[in-house]
DNA sequence: TGCATCACG
DNA sequence: ACGTACGTGATGCAA
């Protein structure tokens, strides 16, 4: 049975007015309503899916009741001043929200209410009316619930025929007779002197109706009563006239002006914020969440089956032939064993193609048709759509063939249309379309599944403007970062462990300094217990504290190395506890064979950047010495051979001078200037020659802060000077790189109109915080809108050349071994250092040439430590 | 599993 | 009066 949702507008504005604080927006206008009236609406659109929806709303004051008597209303307070301007704001909400909306000069909503219902139900719905006022109670009946509000607003009670039975014993269509007797002030229906709700109840549970009252006036118990019952018996009809609702109104409309339509964030969310509606907004994402993304208009989507074919081996070998001849488009899903990386094997393909599915296994194939499958994979001509084709492209290459032909990697196209997704796995993937998808069966059914929603991510990947990154950048790239993992880096295990062994002496020694100067044994590595040892036993002063207790990292212990000598100690434990834990055994145990295969992950970070995981080689030791010298176990795989790196020198502060154009930032980079000593001469306005390495180290850490969206806070806490002054540094900054601080507010300004920000190679970021309730979350939002075009077009970059570098490494004895974010390090045949060195520069530095110059700097050694400049002719 | 800590860019 | 730099992953503890 269709739903129909009717809301009394004036009714249910006026509870909110009253009942919520006055809420108004920072320049002062007023919202409660707004804000109540809208949550209202939220929950009871999750909670209800109407599938027609109406707002009512009364229009002027000159109501047709006036002409019959002239007292109606007339004691109603005029619409007060907080009230009044919201009911043009929520209109205008509504409207953004294509929530449909009723009114009609000279009638009152409750009249249009009656009416709608009166046509709802000989259509044969179901009707839910949502009001403060009980009048509308007159309404019910089988297919027609009454919601009240109850204290509040976002509270309400459903009345039926039953529970207005159980409340009052009577039926609907006395509730006028009510009213006719009792009256109501609000509304000034004036009803019969001296009867209130309880006489009037006990009146019409014996004679029904007003008019049977007044025919047994004689029967009533009581003079007073009886006496005005007949007195004013002509008032008590009036009333009763007056509290009935009208359904009878000079409108046409049809249910179709009703139907219930989905809002949509373009619209709505900004003119949430206009009015400052952060914690409605929060409600909306919250009602939206589900259908954020792709899903939006396709919720109804479902798969079709494909029938799965079985072949015979003649079969398949005469069907991989037709798919190569005629260059047919193939959906694949994999099962295998182990991992992609490391030794995994195929199980079975699932295929997809016309409409049809096959299953290949490897148990059953015979070794002529995995023969002819595997030289189709590694076809050109046959187009494939994976889901991470970087792990299909590694099983295959563990059979020493390659991948080619992807034409769309669906893991890839779901991480660039929303890159906070979690999951890109298969049944995810398909879920974005199909929401009730359940776990697959087979990997046929699976292959015809992405088959049948490939062609909605492409489409989505197009709309958004993404075709270019997904299938120039990210897809060549996955089968360039499946080589580099395969191949992986060697590490010496020998020296590994050796290395470990000094760490574990110290570590000891450390262990029991520490131990003597607590005057107990204790778990160091537990921050609760160290927290009781150095703030309860020794009484040190406490300064910050977490969630669960007093903080002990590293900033808080430097406070304190010269309050006890036990802090040193503690401090010089936890590095070499660190190196030990995470870098000496956690690398041992991934070394196999000499080498070690990070896993780079494509589809994890918000910003575009990869990351590595299993093991992360993109956090090995450099800052400290001791840990520095970690890298000396990581060396070329051939014996004389060298390892190259290249790292790209202040790429983000480059990129902000080329988005934010600004002059002083774009020249220091066009002169070759050091930019921190040029930042540090124009903040503390001297000449280059006069910055002293301190002021380096300040103009240093403003130029990081930069490109994290610069904060007071931040900037004090660095470098540890008083907010007075890192304020001072950043006006002074400010002043001078002014093209900065306008392209800074500009993408902040940008973001917020759109939600979303992007990189000069177009990746996309939403930012649903810069909407957030929380004003830290907002702010938030905001460095995140500053960020990510910075951070996220160095990542593009980087891409960018890493396959510009795997092309041109082609004709050379060198590999490509590792990603850092800004560096790329290789290994080189000695006689191919200076022509590598040399392509591997030039690559890099005109990957995606900016308004400023790229420069890329190399370095190469033996090993990862030992690593000197290398200049290139 | 969430938190605290710390390694990197 | 708040709580704050951006992006990651691994480890160990304590529930």
């Amino acid at each position: 049975m269709p739903r129909m949702v009717i809301l009394d507008g004036n009714s249910l504005a006026n509870r909110a007015f009253y009942a919520l604080p006055p809420l108004t927006t920072a320049d002062g206008r007023p919202t409660n309503v707004l804000h109540g009236f809208l949550t209202m609406l939220f929950r009871l659109e999750q909670e209800q899916h109407p599938d027609y929806w109406v707002v009512a709303f009364d229009k002027t004051k000159a109501t047709v009741r006036i002409e019959q008597y002239a007292g109606y209303k007339a004691q109603r307070k005029e619409t007060p001043e907080g009230l009044r301007p919201q009911f043009d704001y929520l209109k205008e909400i509504l409207t953004e929200m294509d929530v449909p909306m009723l009114e009609l000069a000279g009638y009152e909503a409750d009249d249009l209410i009656a009416a709608i219902t009166k046509q709802a139900e000989a259509q044969g719905m179901e009707i839910q009316i949502y009001t403060g006022d009980k009048d509308a109670l007159q309404l019910i009946s089988p297919r027609t619930n009454i919601f009240l509000t109850k204290k509040g607003i976002s509270e309400v009670e459903r009345y039926d025929e039953t529970t207005l039975w159980e409340r009052y014993q009577l039926r609907p269509h006395q509730i006028i007779d009510l009213k006719g007797l009792m009256g109501d002030t609000s509304d000034n229906i004036p009803g019969v002197p001296g009867i209130g709700e309880k006489t009037a109840l006990k009146l019409l549970w014996e004679f029904e109706t007003v008019e049977g009252v007044l025919a047994n006036a004689d029967k009533v118990s009581g003079k007073k009563v009886q006496g005005n019952l007949k007195e004013y018996a002509d008032q008590a009809i009036l009333s009763k006239t007056l509290a009935t609702m009208l359904t009878e109104v000079p409108l046409a409309f049809s249910s179709e002006d009703f139907v219930y339509r989905r809002s949509q964030a373009a619209k709505v969310l900004p003119v949430l914020e206009k009015y400052d509606l952060r914690n409605v907004t929060r409600l909306w994402h919250e009602r939206h969440k589900d259908d954020e993304g792709p899903l939006s208009e396709s919720q109804e989507e479902s798969l079709e089956n494909w029938p799965e074919r079985t072949l015979t081996e003649e079969g398949w070998l005469a069907q991989i032939e037709e798919w190569q001849s005629k260059n047919i488009s193939l959906t694949l899903a994999c099962r295998y064993e182990g991992t992609g990386l490391q030794g995994g094997r195929w199980l079975e393909w699932g295929v997809a193609a016309q409409g049809e599915t096959f299953t290949l296994t490897r148990e059953a194939a015979s070794e002529k048709v995995c023969e002819a499958w595997l030289k189709l994979m590694g076809s050109d001509q046959v187009t494939k759509i994976l889901a991470d084709s970087k792990t299909v492209a590694l099983l295959l290459t563990n059979e020493g063939l390659s991948l080619k032909g992807l034409t769309l990697d669906l893991s890839l196209a779901s991480y660039l249309i929303k890159s906070s997704r979690p999951k890109f796995a298969p049944l995810d993937l398909v879920k974005e379309y199909v929401p009730n998808q359940a776990a697959f069966v087979n990997v046929g059914e699976e292959a015809a599944a992405l088959a049948q929603v490939a062609p909605k991510f492409e489409e989505e990947i197009q709309s958004l403007g993404l075709a270019h990154l997904l299938h120039e950048i990210e897809e060549p790239l996955c089968m360039v970062l499946a080589q580099v993992e395969h191949h992986g880096i060697a590490v010496d295990s020998e020296q590994l462990t050796v290395f470990g062994e000094g760490i574990s002496l110290t570590l000891r020694q450390l262990e029991q300094d520490i131990y003597a100067l607590a005057e107990e044994t204790f778990n160091i590595n537990s921050p609760k217990q160290l927290g009781a040892i150095l703030f309860e036993k020794l009484g040190l002063p406490t300064a910050k504290k977490t969630k669960t207790g007093y903080s002990t990292d590293a900033e808080t212990l430097e406070e304190l190395r010269l309050a006890h000598p036990v802090v040193e100690k503690i401090l010089d434990y936890r590095q070499l506890n660190k190196l030990m834990s995470t870098y000496v055994n956690g690398l041992l145990a991934q070394a196999k064979n000499g080498k070690i295969h990070t896993t780079f992950q494509q589809t994890v970070t918000t910003t575009g950047r990869l990351s590595s995981t299993e093991p992360n080689l993109q956090n090995i030791p450099i800052r400290l010495e001791q840990g520095r010298l970690l890298r000396k176990v990581f060396h070329p795989t051939e014996p004389g051979w060298v390892l190259l790196s290249a790292d790209y020198s202040q790429i983000e502060l480059r990129i902000l001078a080329h988005y934010s154009q600004d002059p002083l930032l774009c020249e220091s980079f066009a002169l070759g200037q050091d930019v921190h000593t040029r930042t540090a001469a124009e903040v503390f306005g001297i000449s280059l020659d006069e910055v002293t390495p301190n002021m380096r180290r300040s103009a240093k850490a403003v130029n990081f802060g930069l490109v994290y969206g610069l904060t007071e806070f931040g900037l004090s806490r660095d470098l540890g000077i008083p907010r007075k002054e890192s304020k001072f540094y950043i006006e002074q900054y400010f002043k001078r790189y002014s093209g900065v601080k306008r392209y800074l507010e500009d993408v902040v300004t940008q973001a917020k109109k759109d939600g979303q920000v992007r990189t000069l190679l177009n990746r996309l970021r939403r930012i649903p915080e810069l909407l957030h309730a929380n004003r830290v979350q907002r702010q938030f939002g905001e460095r995140i809108a500053m960020n990510t075009p910075v951070q996220g077009t160095a990542a593009d970059i980087m891409k960018l050349a890493m396959l510009k570098v795997a092309e041109g490494l082609k004709p050379f004895r060198a590999t490509m071994l590792l990603q850092v974010h800004d560096e790329l390090l290789l290994q080189v045949a000695p006689e191919d250092l200076e022509s590598v060195a040399h392509m591997l520069k030039e690559k890099m530095e005109t990957a995606y040439p900016l308004s400023v110059p790229m420069t890329v700097e190399c370095k190469v050694g033996p090993n990862w430590y030992d690593m000197q400049p290398f200049h290139t002719n």
